[in-house]
Formats: C-alpha cells, sequence, structure tokens
DNA sequence: AATGAATGAGGGTTCATTCAT
DNA sequence: AATGAATGAACCCTCATTCAT
C-alpha cells in the first residue's frame, strides 16, 4: 500500500517536472532566456510561481534542463533510427537525416541550444559537452567502421566527424535565424550528395584537393 | 577654419567611437551580453560611464553595433582576398580559407555573433542577415560563375551556398564551444576536400548521392 | 465512555502541543526566529508542515509560546524555592540562585527571550510583561516585607525591583552574548555581595551614596 | 584643483553616508530589522532605493553600520566623560551616568542593539563584542585603579565590570521593553546607591556576604 | 564634452500559510 | 487527524539609463 502510494507520488512528481519543463521549453524558445520570467513560465504550465521552484531550483537550473532534456531526447532519436540499419553509409545518411527531422519538429531547441551556447557556455562548456558525445561518439564509431570496411576514403575520423556535426549544426542555426522559412528535411538530398561525393565536378581538380588526411 | 575644426571634430568622435567599440567587444566577449555592465566597457575603455552613452544609445545598440562591425569587417575581408583571383574554384577556396583565419584572429567575434543569434534573434532577424547578405550574395555569385563554367556540378546554388555558409559557420561555432583549443585553420584542407569531393570512395555508391540537385 | 474518550483526545492534543513547542524551542534559539523555517520546526518534531497548524495558529504565535512557556516555568521554579524560605533576604538570595540557575539549564531560552524583545517588542510590550509581572510582582513582595521588618534600607521597592531584575537579565543577556563560555551560577557569590552590601570600602564615601531612596 | 575637488567629494560621500545611517537608524528602530524595507529608509532618507545601495552593499550591513555606529559614540561619550575626573569613584559615578544618559538621549539605540544581539549575534558575536570591548575595558582600568587605591573592596575586578555592564544593560534593556515610560536617568541615584553601598542594613548580615571575591 | 551620483523598474527567490486528500 | 503540494505576497538587489555639474 505505502509503497504504491510513494510510486504514484513519484509518478506525479515526474509528470509535474515534465509540464513545467515543457511549459519552460515554449516560453523560453519564445522569449529566449533573459526576457522569460518565472511568472510566465508558470502560468503556461497553469501553476503558480511557488510551485515552479518546488520542483526546479532556478531559473537557470531549469533553462540547463530544458536544453539537456533536448539534447538526451536528439541522442535516442537518432540512436533509434541508426540501429535499424547495419550498413555504415547508409547509417551516416540515417543520421543525417534523423537529425534535421529531429530539429524541423522540435525547432524550439535548436534555439535553445543556441541561447545555451551564448549565455552559459562559459560556465557549461565541459557539461555541455559531455552531452554531445554520446551522439558525437556514436558518429565516430560509424565513421570509423566505414573507413575500416573501405567504404570512406581513408581520412581522420576525428577531424570528419567534426565536419559533419558542425555542418549539421550551422544548417540548424541558419535555418532558425533565417526564421524557419523553408523546409529543413528538404535539403537532406543535396547535404547528403555534398557530403558524400563533393561539389566538384573536373577530375583534375579534384584529384588536387585528395590529398588531404 | 570653422569647417576644419568641424572635421577634427568629427575625426575625434569617430576615434572615440571606435575606442568604445573596441573596448566594448572586449568586455562583451568575455562575459557576455547579460553580466556586461555598460560600468566595465566604459572603465575598459578609460572612459566615464556617462560617455559611453554620449556615444551609444544604449547596451544593446552597442553589442549590435560590435557584431556589425565584425560582419563588416569579415566580409571586407573575404572580398579583398578573392579579388586578388580570378578561378571561381579558386576562390571558393580562398573564400573558405579567408573566413576561417578570419575568426581565428578575431576570435571574440565568433562568441559575441552566437550571442547575437541567441539574444536577440528574434529582433534583429532581418537586420543580421542583410549584413550577412553582403557576405553571402558574393559566394552565391562565384557558385553560378562555377558552374556555368562547368567547374561545379550542376546544382542549385541557393542551396549550396546555404551548404558551405553553414559548415564554415558550424565549424566556427564548435570551435569556440568546445574552448578554442585547437586550430581552426588546420582544418582547412580536410574541409576542402569534403567540400569539393565527397567522403564516399566507392563509385557505385557515390553515383546513388549524385541525383540531388 | 465518551468523556472518557473525550479527555484521552485532549491529552493527546496537549502532548502534541508540547512536542511542538519543544521543537520549537531547539529550533528557534539554534537559528533564531527569521531563519527558523516551519518546515524544520516539523521536522525537529517528526511531523508534517500542516500538522504544526493544527496546533498553531502562525510561527509568531509559535514563537511567542515558546517564550511564554519559559516564562511561567522560570516563575515556578523560582516560586518552588522561595517558599521554602521565609527569611525576606534569604529569599532575595534565593531567588538570585534560582534565576540564573535557571537560564544556565535552560540556556537556549535566553536566545529566545531577547529575540523576542528585539524582534516583538513593539508588539507584545503588554502581554510580555504582563508574564514577567508574576515574577516582578513577587519579587516586590519580598523587598516589601525585608524593608518593613528593617532588613532592608529604607528604599523605593519598584526602583529596587527594577534595578534587581534588570542586574539579572543583564547578566543573563550578557552570558549569552558572549556565548556562555563561563559558569552564570559561579558568579552568585560576588553578585550577592554586591547587591547586599555595595562595593564602596571608604565609609565616608558610602555615606554620600546613601541619600538615594 | 583636483585635490580640493576630491576632498570635496569625499566630504559628500560621508555626508550621504552619515544621512542614510540615520535615516536607517530611525526606521529600523521603528519597524525592527525584519520589518525595515530598503525602500522605507531611502524615503526617510530622501533618495532612491539605488542610492542607498551606493553607500551600503546590503541591509544587513547597513544596520550592523547602525550599531557599531552607536557603539563608537556611546564609548567616545562615556571617555570624554571619564576624562574630566581623576577620582576612580567619581569617575565610575560619572560613567554610569553617561551611559544611561546617553541612552536616554539615544533611545533608538537601545533597541538596535538588542535586535543586533537576538538576530545576529550568532554571526557577529566577535566583532559585537571587540566594539564593546573599547568600553568594558575603560572600566576594567578605573576599577582596577580604585582597587589598588583601597577605594573599592578587594574584589575581582573582572567580575565586578561584568556586574556593572549587565547591570547597566539590563537597565536600559527593560526601560525600552516597557517602553520608556520613566526616566532612566532619574534611576541613577538608587543604582549608585544600590551599586556602592548595597541594600542591607543589618551589619551581621551585611558580613556573610562580604566572603566572595 | 565628460562625468558618475541618483534612480527605480524589474524579477528571482523564499517561505508562511492554506487546503484537498 | 495528518499531510505536503500549491500558492503568491513580499522584498532584496542589480544595473541600464538619466541628468546636473
Amino acid at each position: 500500500m505505502r509503497t504504491k502510494n510513494k510510486e504514484k507520488m513519484e509518478q506525479l512528481f515526474e509528470k509535474r517536472q515534465a509540464e513545467i519543463l515543457d511549459a519552460a521549453g515554449i516560453v523560453f524558445s519564445k522569449y529566449g532566456f533573459a526576457k522569460t520570467t518565472i511568472d510566465r513560465i508558470a502560468s503556461q504550465a497553469g501553476l503558480g510561481k511557488g510551485t515552479v521552484y518546488q520542483y526546479f531550483k532556478s531559473k537557470k537550473e531549469l533553462f540547463l534542463l530544458v536544453g539537456r532534456n533536448g539534447m538526451d531526447r536528439l541522442k535516442d532519436t537518432v540512436l533509434v533510427e541508426i540501429e535499424k540499419e547495419a550498413d555504415p553509409i547508409k547509417q551516416i545518411e540515417i543520421a543525417i537525416k534523423a537529425y534535421l527531422l529531429f530539429f524541423q519538429e522540435n525547432s524550439k531547441l535548436a534555439g535553445i541550444f543556441m541561447q545555451e551556447q551564448g549565455e552559459f557556455r562559459r560556465e557549461t562548456q565541459k557539461r555541455y559537452f559531455e552531452h554531445y558525445y554520446g551522439h558525437i561518439d556514436m558518429m565516430r564509431k560509424i565513421f570509423k567502421k566505414a573507413v575500416k570496411k573501405g567504404l570512406l576514403k581513408d581520412v581522420d575520423v576525428e577531424n570528419l566527424n567534426n565536419i559533419l556535426i558542425s555542418l549539421l549544426n550551422g544548417l540548424v542555426y541558419m535555418w532558425q535565424a533565417e526564421g524557419m522559412k523553408y523546409s529543413l528535411t528538404d535539403r537532406i538530398p543535396m547535404v547528403l550528395k555534398v557530403f558524400f561525393t563533393g561539389i566538384v565536378k573536373d577530375e583534375k581538380r579534384r584529384q588536387k584537393y585528395e590529398k588531404a588526411k
């Protein structure tokens, strides 16, 4: 009986937490960190201001958790998709698709990640990238496998991974910055084409750029 | 006489403005927008707080102008370099190099651009990209020329341009976010290789991704 | 049957009340009024926060009752001791001893009385002294008796009483303020000597101060 | 010129500080620490809230400084009076008079000292008594001199000093607590009589209490 | 022109109190 | 009767901006 009650309480607690996190995501993404007030988050969640503080100890923590939460979901989403495939090249393709689709569907998060970098980079640098890691590391392994199998050119995987992550982030940031006026996922074929095959036509010229590792 | 005096005054005014802008750049990049106080900017510039307000109407304007200023310098730098070359592919190569070199040498600006996106995206969206435009448009023309000359694959230039800008921005952001622990310019060869020739080795597979426009 | 049940209930109620009062005494004396939270009192009492409010209507009332409670115990203690003696001078001696011993053994209360004066003096002035009264009045009567019997100099009893109470309170306050580093009861002989016989040796000089009533 | 200007500024600064300290003294003594708002202090001083914070870094600091300030004035006042006399017994008499007169004229301070003890004793214990020290030490020296000269009974000076300070504090506290309904200075003759000559008439009984040191 | 003292709007946070379970 | 989740009033403090000198 007691145990059951306790469980119920915990479930309620987590439900509330999630509700507030959701509300916070909406408000933060709409107004940005600085102009968001706890009052607004509370009323967005249909709660009193004090209640928010029962679940999160500060505005900053709440903001950071919205971000972390999104990160986790991003990683999970990508992971789930990747595991459906065995071929490394296909996996890269899928990861790119999943990544861009995720932000298309969770566009609020793009702005929040950007803010987090801008506002809290100095303090959360390490923590921030620890969370990226799951994702980055996943990609790194795929790249390694692909190189090993001779499917990819023999390049430095770290470097390559860095480039892909940068490209994807950059696409999302730009999309956000331009007001999400176009479909992010529509860009996927072109991204794959460029990333996989490059843009230069002339073979002689291509050779020239193949030297890099 | 009068006129001369007036000119002198104007020169002095602009010199002061530039000094404050410099000071602001240093302080904003160190503490971020929110934690920067006008007091600190003033004392960094060796001036009184009130004086800052003689030259700029608000903290926000000052911040935005630091950004705009950087943007202008970025555009000019890239432009100057590009004009030294006639070959479009070389121009692209040069633009990439100049872009990354610029941020390596003006690393403060990367953080400021990031903040600007995070804090003021909502309000400055248009103005912000108007300034990117100079730069973006420049690239667009080069891509067009290259496609026309048959040096590049026949792809949608808008889309392609978008991808390159995203890649470069993404690289700079990530470099910043990771604490500028490595050399940004060292990545150039690899960036060129990927962007120009792609990463996939197997010809059959490459074909598959060439379909996109 | 019913009555018995009711009595039991009342006993339980009073037991709870006393428990909470105890807990409150501990917490208030440790953290002071302002920094004490009802939550802490509740958990010190092993109860829920809401329960505290079933027994006391506010934090302030609770605090004041802790004080009043202590007062009552002080008065009772002194009274019990005094009644063992008939001689007024002895009674004064005993009262002084009992007073100081009480605070030595209930040192928490000294701090609480001090706070009460500081925080609530303005509002509780009358109520506060009504409770002192029992004690003060007791002393007054003894002084009167002693003067009447010619054991004490013929001085204004009100005034004298005031002085003794002040002296004792002052001793306790100072002892508290200095961190209770010494034994309060060790001071008793000296207090008696001063209060009963004064400190001036020279008889001529003594005469000079005897004029006051 | 510059120097003169600087001096003027400093004078202005100190004048403002003193004004705020005064205003704070009035408000704190009227409402107590907890119920005093910085806003009220500011408006009492005829200033804006922010200005108070230019001169004092927190409400607490301000409160503590009001106290310390009073302490210093008390010590100075007593010192000045004492130095007018050479005879130790007279000096004690004068100190008692000056002490009680000071609080009669600065009755606000009594409440503030009380609060300080109640609210901040835990944190300021040492600092608090360091400030009493000037005063206490002064008295100690007088007592020593008086004992040495054979004017006082040969008792432990530390202990005696403690008793006098306690008596005086106690008188002030009680006077405060009872609403300052009577004149504190009117009590002086009686205080001197008791402290100097004691209250017991009967010589045989007096002997009994003379044993203590 | 340069200054920095004065200002007060604004919001994060705490916690006594309430009330539905 | 006991509980503790929900509440919102209350207040400290910061700092961009103004303005008199």
